[in-house]
DNA sequence: AAATATATGGAAAACGTTTTCCTAAATTTG
DNA sequence: CAAATTTAGGAAAACGTTTTCCATATATTT
């Protein structure tokens, strides 16, 4: 039925062995054979069956990508599809593809992952942290099986990790007010319990400190993460005797919130007071002015972490250590250099 | 190195193909004998190798998903990965895998797709039907490579796709507002070049004229969809002598403007002013009230799309028809039936 | 001119299952 | 009780490549 590689063979008048190797450009075929099998390839419209060079190569070109996916998963985690997408347009380079896998399901942490090794249907595996145990994280390592971890596992092994670092990014935040000439500055952020959250504000409130601009408790409001309640904190803070002059918003939909009461004041921005976000996603599309985000891009993180993954693919003993990916600030215009009075 | 069937074999003390058949639950093979082999994979923790039997059955349990991806997917396609998420969770039923494939960088619409068949990489297809030709369409076809179209294509064939009916969701506008007793409603809607939103325009308007509710022209406003323009739309709507008694806004960007300059205006939800709009995501989460939404729920898009794909995988000459997602009402707070006086 | 090195391509094993026969034993039937 | 049927399990082919050797022919060196 199927063209094969031996008819490719037998229309060329040369054996099997060779066609596979002009399909491998090994060196030791002369330019001439090549071309009268290349001829026969292209009569025949041949493709090579992935499955048996999988079977032969023993492998199968196809990374795992696993994650817990649930109803409505974009709405619940709007950062997952961008790192898939990262990691999938790095293996693509190396022709290698990413399988979506769920973890969902699993009834201890690692189950999927295990599954997946010993099964051998994938050559590595990008796995989130929240989805692999202690033993299985010890079996990758001791077997040298290709993987990247998302988001570092809450274990101490010798696996190979890539995260974001919140606390940077919130001193990147302070850091950028700082520079603007904001040394009066609030933070609203979301619920105590919200790790992110406290990450981000014990890095900003540290690093404003450090500079010697202490923020005052009475600066720092806590809400739970919703437009009205982050509408009410901007309403809050602009009333006191000593407004800041800028506001920290630990994500977008507080930002989008803070933007909002700040309008009801009459206030300008920046003019009058200056805000700045986190994230890009998901609502920092549509604040007005367009926002200052310190941005920790999924997408990037995805590419590195495929890039880690190649180069195990490549060298699985390869000690890769562990990387974070940095904070990137995206200017907008809801701050700006201040010339203070 | 690796434990293989031979080694079970061995150790039950029976031929590999009797393993073989105990894997596979054939109903040839004695409890006893199960009951050894069952006892040897125990024993070494055996488990088939995922690549030779790819190649033995000739099938991959692999479904290749085809999507254009780029930098900030879920930013551009927040609907992608809820598609893709369906699909997944009812491939999973039946053990089938899901592989994300870019086909952004083609050269010809179906490029990609034809690679996939050809390689026999997956045992069959979901693709955009942007990624698709006529000729890779006519050859799935003849092939009865089972498929599943996303969107229908753009030329005529016996493909086999689901795809969404905007025009279907802007008439479930007008029947929700005609039975909340809103009669006179205006229709904020994006671009005349977004094909979504002409779509939807025609099927408000349509049906509200056949209830005998003519929507005059000065109730429908385009814009860019920005929340800015939308709001200033809902502004030029409520300030006319004749304001609309409820909004139809086509997106939930315009949603979101619509509802800011509703404020701005004083005007109650849904007491002196309602309004409803399209789509969950990506911004109907921040809108205030919560809106009402007339939604095409993208993940049980995906579910549908699964399902059809596992009964052309069971039975490839299925002669499947293609299907049509359902709009749904989600009832908020920015609509109530209204007694009017 | 003989000896050695190099270039080219083929034969055959290997990859690890599934599946199609086929046989021998066990069971049923007349 | 012999013949027919059923049952259980094994032998071997098949799936389509890759890769390791090996053989031959040609080129190079002494």
């Amino acid at each position: 039925m199927a063209v094969t590689i031996n008819d490719v063979a037998r229309l060329a008048g040369v054996s099997p062995s060779t066609v596979s190797k002009v399909l491998n450009n090994w060196s030791t075929i002369s330019p001439a054979t090549a071309e009268k099998v290349h001829e026969a390839i292209r009569k025949l419209d041949y493709t090579p069956n992935a499955r048996a060079v999988s079977f032969a190569r023993q492998s199968t070109k196809n990374i795992a990508f696993l994650t817990a996916i649930t109803r409505n998963e974009a709405y619940k985690n709007p950062h997952m599809f961008d790192i898939m997408c990262g990691v999938h347009n790095e293996l693509e380079k190396e022709n290698y593809s990413l399988m979506l896998i769920d973890s969902s399901r699993e009834t201890y942490p690692g189950e999927t992952a295990e599954k997946i090794i010993s099964q051998k249907s994938a050559d590595g595996i990008v796995v989130h942290g929240s989805a692999i145990n202690e033993s299985v994280g010890n079996y990758l390592v001791k077997r040298q099986f290709p993987h990247i971890i998302i988001g570092h596992p809450n274990f101490s092994s010798r696996l190979c990790w890539i995260d974001t670092n919140h606390a940077l990014a919130g001193e990147f935040a302070a850091e950028h007010m700082i520079s603007c000439n904001y040394t009066n500055v609030a933070f609203v952020g979301g619920r105590k319990s919200d790790l992110i959250s406290v990450q981000r504000e014990r890095g900003f409130l540290g690093l404003m400190g450090k500079y010697g601009y202490r923020v005052p408790q009475s600066h720092v409001i806590h809400t739970d993460s919703s437009v009205g309640e982050a509408a009410a904190a901007a309403l809050t803070l602009l009333s006191k005797k000593n407004p800041p002059r800028a506001i920290v918003c630990e994500n977008s939909q507080i930002a989008l919130g803070v933007s909002k009461g700040i309008e009801k004041t009459g206030k300008s921005v920046p003019k009058d007071i200056a805000f700045l976000t986190f994230d890009t996603y998901p609502y920092s599309g549509v604040i007005e002015p367009k926002p200052t985000i310190i941005d920790i891009n999924m997408y990037d993180m995805g590419v590195q972490a495929g890039q880690v993954m190649l180069r195990k693919l490549e060298n699985p003993s390869l000690q890769v250590q562990s990387y974070t990916t940095l904070p990137v600030l995206l200017q907008g215009e809801s701050t700006e250099m201040w010339e203070s009075s």
